[in-house]
DNA sequence: GCAAAATAGTTGGACATCCTAATATTGGAA
DNA sequence: TTCCAATATTAGGATGTCCAACTATTTTGC
C-alpha cells in the first residue's frame, strides 16, 4: 500500500486555500513535470553511471551515434542539444578523456572543432540504450495509450514554448 | 512558423530505424519530459532569481509557508521535499543568511533543528508566488484540459514509481 | 586589401545540487 | 548502562550550468 499523500495534489489544495485557484492547475502541472523528471533522470543515470556515462553526455553520443558520419562540429552539437556552448566542451572533454569521441580540426574553417565517435563510443552507445530500453523506457510506469497521450502533450507545450 | 523539426519526433524516428520499436514510445515520453522541465525550469528561475531564490529554495519557503505553524525539523522537509539531508543543510543555510527563515534548536529533542519562516521569507514567498502565478503557472502553454490531463498521467508515472 | 565585426571554441570562476563519509550529539532499546 | 539508531553538520568530490573574458579564425564593409 502506497502512502495515502500525493504532495503535488496537497500542494494544489494549498493553492485552492490561498485562493490562487486560477493559477492552482499549472502549477500542478508544474510541478509534476519537475517530480517526474527527478524520478525518470534518477532511473536513466542509474543505469548509465556504471557505464561511466551521465545523462548529458548520453546525449551527446547518440547525437553523434545518428549522424551519418559520427561527427559533427561543437556548434551543431550545442544547438541540436540546446544546451550552453560550454557544456559542450565539458562533455566532450569528458568523453574525450573516456576515449569514446575525438576532436579533430575542421577541414575547411579552422575555428571549428569536429567531433566523432569512436568505436568505443560506438559500442558503449549501443550498450546503454539496450540497457535503458530494457529497464526503463519500456517500463516507464504508463500505460501506451497514456505514453503516447504524454508525449503529445508535452509536445504542444514545448511548441507553444518555441521549443522546435 | 515554428521549425519543423522536433527533436524528440526526430530520436523516435531514429529509434524506429534502428529495431528498438518497443522501446520508442517510452524513450520519447521520457525525452519529452526532460524537455519539458528544462523549460519550465528556465521560466520559473528566471521569475525567482531576481528575488534572490531558486526552485529548491523556494519550494522550501513554500513547504513552511503551508504548514501551520511556519516551522519544521530539517529532517522533515528532506523527507517532504525528497532530497537529500545536505541539500536541506545548504538550502536553509542560504534562506537563514538572508534572513529569510531562523534555525533554533527542538525543545524536546535536542539532536534536531527546527527551521522558522521569518516575516521577510513570509513576505518573499507571497511575492514570488504572486510572480509565477501570473507569468508561468497561467500560462504553460496547455488547454485547461491538456493541464489536468498532463497532471494526472504524471501522477500515475509517479505512482507506479513509488513517488506516493 | 585591410581594419572592424562576427563567429567558434576554450578557459576560469562562481554557483547549485547531489553523493559519500566522518563527526558530534542525543534518544531509545536491550 | 551500553550499544545502536537518528539528527544534523561538515568536508570533499563529481556534475552541470552560466557568465565574462580570451584566442584564433573568418567574414564583412569601406
Amino acid at each position: 500500500m502506497a502512502l495515502p499523500f500525493d504532495p503535488v495534489a496537497e500542494a494544489e489544495r494549498h493553492w485552492i486555500t490561498h485562493g490562487w485557484v486560477e493559477s492552482a492547475p499549472g502549477m500542478a502541472a508544474v510541478t509534476s513535470v519537475m517530480r517526474a523528471q527527478q524520478i525518470l533522470l534518477a532511473r536513466v543515470e542509474g543505469v548509465l553511471k556504471p557505464l561511466g556515462l551521465s545523462f548529458a553526455r548520453y546525449e551527446t553520443l547518440m547525437l553523434l551515434l545518428f549522424s551519418a558520419s559520427g561527427t559533427l562540429p561543437m556548434g551543431v552539437m550545442g544547438r541540436r542539444l540546446q544546451v550552453h556552448p560550454t557544456s559542450v566542451t565539458n562533455a566532450v572533454d569528458r568523453l574525450e578523456r573516456d576515449n569514446m569521441v575525438a576532436r579533430s580540426v575542421h577541414p575547411t574553417d579552422r575555428r571549428a572543432v569536429l567531433v566523432t565517435l569512436t568505436a568505443q563510443g560506438r559500442e558503449r552507445a549501443q550498450t546503454a540504450t539496450e540497457t535503458l530500453n530494457e529497464t526503463v523506457f519500456q517500463q516507464i510506469g504508463l500505460e501506451p495509450k497514456q505514453t503516447t497521450a504524454l508525449t503529445q502533450t508535452l509536445a504542444t507545450l514545448r511548441q507553444n514554448s518555441g521549443d522546435f
